[in-house]
DNA sequence: TTGTAGGCGTTATCAT
DNA sequence: ATGATAACGCCTACAA
């Protein structure tokens, strides 16, 4: 491989002069022309792992994320590498299956390589996070809350749920059901604390058996879509909490042949096939997120100072009569 | 942060010993266990950029794909992590959008940061594969073939598209249509041969109008599809050589209600969410084409010799009758 | 402005 | 088997 010292050689001038070039230092002109002129004749790039070491950080930032196969994540990925890639850094995407082990062992792996930051959409609760901000790293959370004083960006999920619950209860809907994830899961609660708050809002009942708690899966939406039409007073609507949820709910609904049943969802759906003609859906545009989120992540790793900070990510007006067909 | 020195201090003896014991050289019993405790103690992980600096390359794969929206990549990727992790390497996920220059980016970024390896579904012809392998890093093309003499892991993509449309003869279709890919995705071009064997083989025609080359995605199923339904001679049926423009054909077809017109989709579709009754359906399982790549890979990574090998990765059995509902 | 030289943290060589 | 020490490739005082 070419090294520094090749370069070096060839324009005839020391390392510390090629690696000011390189590095936007004041050179004289003739001199940074020759190595520019000898850099890309001998197409050398610098070893990242040698810089990386001797700067104490890399160019490298990780996506640390419960579920790759989830398209929210993907497309909150795709606003995080945008920014990245602008800032002159690659993102290294990690994917945790919601396992919180797996979530501390990337987050290690972060630190242990000395990559420039971290972007966490958290599987639960996590001491690494305390100490990379403590090893001051750049730290932005995404889309779950948590305690730790670190960067956020997460969605007002009551108001989430609380709204998708009101345009329901406006097409007339009485028994709303609501379809959310585990109970550990801050989107998962909140948005149905949303839910029951509007429910309440409107004098209807919220009875135990119309929440339920299924895994954020498209198997846990259709699970929960099965069992509450079986329940013997079946609701005329169901809200799900999430896109993958909703996806099993509207699988199990349109197999059942309940067009009457209501459905309303949080999330984009960017791979639906069926007609959703009244159904409430409930855009979050989490390329957004990501846009947001690697935009902190980037100003703290340029050195940003100020104490962490809560964002709240705003989401677009609800949409009715399946405009994503 | 706490160094190979500290834990060395601790343990009362050298850091060469200490490094012995984490990679498993041969120590006295009473001095590793010294060493262990100390560890443990301290807490300490080694710096990942220094030993990558030493031992000439990291613990790092990288993972390059054309299109991380694309559920047949995430679940590729899926495979490939899990094989990964079982063998202590972590994958550096990088989304090229079907850009051949963002390709050439990430693979001299893979190169930069001394990488052990790289899986790539390459965007197009790729100069730095030749240079990696050159490099003798480990390098695995996987789904769209690539003329370099690099490990491959490939469907048998003509056999595909001709066990897709015998499916539809046998359904009783005459007049199939097809919708590929762009000319330079092999895939697409080889399942459209395949198509167009399976129709000469049964004595249809395949006139140029039923072929339609769509960029692979949602959008590019949509057009293709409507463009098709507007044809004088309308098709009875439509071949979509892969999952997202399987997914637009879909939606063409159920929005303006032809539910005559028979349907071939080669690809997974996780999250469709209309019936598929009599959808003729061609499972691709990109985890296991993960798998397979990623096990190869880490193979060349541990040094195994040999010339470049060229994969055949197994395909289900076709299905019918929306087994995925 | 430029060059010399030391050090980032680890592993590998070479003595012992 | 263990310890001292020299690299790995780069950046950055410091000196000139």
């Amino acid at each position: 491989m070419t090294r520094i010292k090749d370069v070096a050689a060839r324009a005839g001038v020391s390392t510390a002069t090629v690696s000011r070039v390189l590095n936007g230092a004041t050179v004289t002109p003739d001199l940074a022309a020759a190595v520019r002129q000898a850099v890309d004749d001998l197409g050398y790039t610098p070893d990242r792992t040698a810089r990386s070491l001797r700067r104490r950080h890399s160019e490298l930032i990780a996506l640390v994320v419960p579920d790759i196969e989830n398209p929210f994540f993907t497309s909150l990925a795709r606003g995080v590498e945008d920014v990245a890639r602008e800032a002159g850094l690659s993102v290294v995407l990690c994917n945790t299956d919601e396992e919180t082990a797996a979530q501390e062992h990337y987050l290690r792996i972060a630190a242990d390589e000395n990559m420039a930051g971290v972007v966490v959409a958290p599987a639960g609760p996590s001491p690494w996070l305390a100490k990379l901000a403590g090893r001051d790293r750049a730290v932005v959370v995404v889309d779950r809350e948590v305690p730790d004083d670190v960067d956020q960006v997460v969605f007002d999920n009551v108001d989430l749920g609380r709204r998708a619950t009101r345009a329901l209860v406006a097409q007339g809907h009485r028994r709303i059901a609501c379809v959310t994830g585990p109970h550990a899961t801050p989107t998962a609660s909140d948005r149905a604390r949303g839910w029951r708050e509007a429910l309440a809002e409107a004098g209807l009942p919220a009875p135990d058996d119309l929440l339920v708690h299924a895994s954020f899966r498209v198997e846990g939406g259709e699970s929960a879509g099965r069992q509450l039409l079986d329940l013997p007073e079946r609701p005329d609507a169901v809200l799900a909490t999430n896109n993958l949820v909703g996806v099993g709910v509207l699988r199990v609904l349109s197999a059942a042949h309940h067009p009457e049943v209501g459905l309303g969802i949080i999330g984009d759906l960017p791979f639906v096939t069926s007609r959703m003609d009244s159904t409430v859906l409930l855009p979050l545009r989490p390329r957004e997120m990501g846009l947001t989120a690697a935009r902190m992540l980037v100003a703290r790793i340029q050195g940003e100072p100020g104490p962490a900070r809560r964002v709240v990510q705003p989401t677009r007006p609800i949409a009715m009569d399946g405009t994503s067909l």
